[in-house]
DNA sequence: AGCCCCTGATGAACCGGTAAAGCTCCGATG
DNA sequence: CATCGGAGCTTTACCGGTTCATCAGGGGCT
């Protein structure tokens, strides 16, 4: 016995304040055509009657959608502690909200998965336009989802996104300054532990770290490559503190492997940072909470989302958007780099 | 010069298969009307056209809608470092997939904007049907929106949710395990920190806190009210190990607030667990990444949001739906807590 | 007075589906 | 052999908006 609800339609409106549907289509898209008068008596008798214009109609008539998507592809045990995610959703979000737009989201576990998941919102029309994130080197979304038409801005850089619009960090930069902060403190082996090589940015900042220590003489090969996750990054972290040359310095790919390596830190009973710098990137809250606390590149994540879904409303309206960077990544210094320890 | 999109209908597919509209309706429907040959060779026709209806269209005949809504109201910044939401929404979204339905997202600044944003949603039929969470007592938004005929699942004690159909975890025995094992452990002195007391569930933890302690004949009253975030966490932890009479144990209410105070015990020189024995709640991955690691209450977050999609579903169906618990979290003992120190 | 134009409104067509009623043909039935 | 029933389609009427052509009425101009 579910209640009856009365479904108020444009049409009760229109008999209710003694007008035509097409008036109260007029007064409420304030569009002219309608007296100030009329105008003000269809919106009291909308309020009274409690009605809002449905929007399936409404899309369907206007051929247009308020909505976008976003598919993320990780797994929701890593997302979780990824604060990245929310704080990009959040970003986005607060652009959606001024147009009343809303954000589909989808966490999928695969690319495969994206690409049948971003056709079908497409061809369903369920979005208007759809955000792209974590680009691999040679995407397998590119091909698929180019030549359909689907409306979409891309996060990575540029020589990854195949000429879709893109919004970008310029990692190569803000490696370049983590490093040369580093060696500044008089450290030579410095490390890095970065995400996944077939993701597109961990290959830019594994790249900038070997061109930015071979420009500054030295070993730029002590990288190594995790899931992201936290337990990679402390398994990671203990090899390199295994290793008969331990390095002195560590730069993360995220906050959670740096966390995840300030524990491998304190369980091998190697003093940070006396004994080893750490360096965290994204600089989330949870920087600020261990103890030591971590130095980390720090971002604006949540202005880069609101950017990227300025730039795909853009986009949706038709325009031709070039791409661009966001502010470059800098450097919060905390307690968690210190000056190398003396050459032993 | 946007593509021409050509947009392919129902009636393209109609006239290349030589059918009526109906026919095609009824062969993508699985309905009976249209024999095999006819339904394949629709398929057919429509694979080789890239057709799938129009959702807008859909919905607005079917008189239904193919998604539903979480608002979460937190801060961006804190929701990012809370591993909860994300495993709750992908166990949302298991179920989701499975009808090919989708979420819609929005995170709100306050009570009332969810308020206005449900009202929107369920009047434009943007969703059939709502999760509401981090219930309050007496919450606001049991008036408004109890009564306009939104299907919602509520995530809460039903003592909270007002006759809403609800799911809930059992955190009073959930505390109540908690408070015995360290008992057991020969804590005495037992502090908790919790989160916002205005917030449902921590009101509910509170409650419990005190009871259990005092059934054990213990003093109940140590608890501190934070807003979940790892610095109020931290701020906390700090005031109780500056009491005169320090704590030997303390329970958190998530697992940030739990690494937050690790790191004030660490800065203060408090050991973990010889003079300090800490428990976090929710047992994200964070809780094995520490050093030491920390012992939890854990549970099934992912499980936990499928059991609300799956009710979600029944309620908007017009089933008659009984609240009921998921599974309690229980003990993971991990090397945060150890027997208390001797007295002194 | 006759004409034009502008404002404020109406009515019908349309968006792309679904659903129910209607129509045809065919084999089975009395 | 007329009749009935059902399978297989088609037709038509919606769903609830938007949009556009049309129209009535009133003021200003010649």
């Amino acid at each position: 016995m579910s209640a009856p609800t009365e479904r108020v339609t444009i049409k009760d409106v229109a008999a209710a304040a003694g007008v035509s549907k097409g008036a109260v289509s007029l007064a409420f898209n304030h569009k002219p055509g309608v007296s100030e008068a009329t105008r003000e008596r269809i919106f009291a008798v909308a309020r009274e009657l409690g009605w809002a214009p449905n929007s399936s109609a409404r899309s369907l008539s206007r051929q247009s959608v308020d909505a976008i998507g976003l598919a993320i592809c990780r797994p929701a045990r890593l997302l979780g502690l990824e604060p990245f995610y929310m704080e990009f959703i959040s970003g986005i979000e607060s652009v959606l909200a001024e147009r009343s737009c809303s954000l589909l989201l989808r966490l999928v576990g695969s690319l495969e998965e994206e690409i049948h998941l971003q056709q079908r919102w497409w061809r369903e029309r369920q979005v208007g336009g759809s955000v792209l994130v974590d680009f691999h080197q040679d995407d397998p979304r590119l091909d698929p989802l180019g030549g359909i038409g689907l409306p979409a801005v891309a996060v990575g850089h540029p020589s990854l996104t195949g000429g879709l619009p893109s919004v970008w960090t310029d990692d190569a930069t803000a490696v370049a300054e983590a490093v040369r902060y580093l060696v500044a403190l008089g450290h030579r082996r410095i490390a890095r532990v970065g995400g996944p090589a077939g993701l597109g940015h961990s290959a830019i900042r594994a790249a900038a770290f070997e061109r930015t220590m071979a420009d500054l003489g030295l070993d730029g090969g002590l990288h190594l490559e995790t899931g992201f996750s936290g337990e990679e990054g402390a398994r990671a972290t203990r090899s390199l503190l295994l290793a008969s040359e331990r390095p002195t310095a560590i730069v993360y790919d995220n906050d959670i492997m740096a966390v995840a390596g300030l524990g491998v830190a304190a369980e091998m009973g190697v003093a940070v940072p006396d004994e080893l710098s750490l360096l965290a990137w994204d600089d989330s809250q949870l920087c600020r909470l261990t103890h030591p606390t971590l130095s980390a590149m720090s971002h604006d994540v949540h202005g880069f989302g609101a950017q990227v879904a300025r730039m795909l409303f853009d986009v949706i309206a038709g325009q031709d958007v070039p791409s661009r960077p966001v502010t470059t990544p800098s450097l919060v210094p905390r307690a968690s780099t210190a000056p190398a320890p003396p050459a032993g």
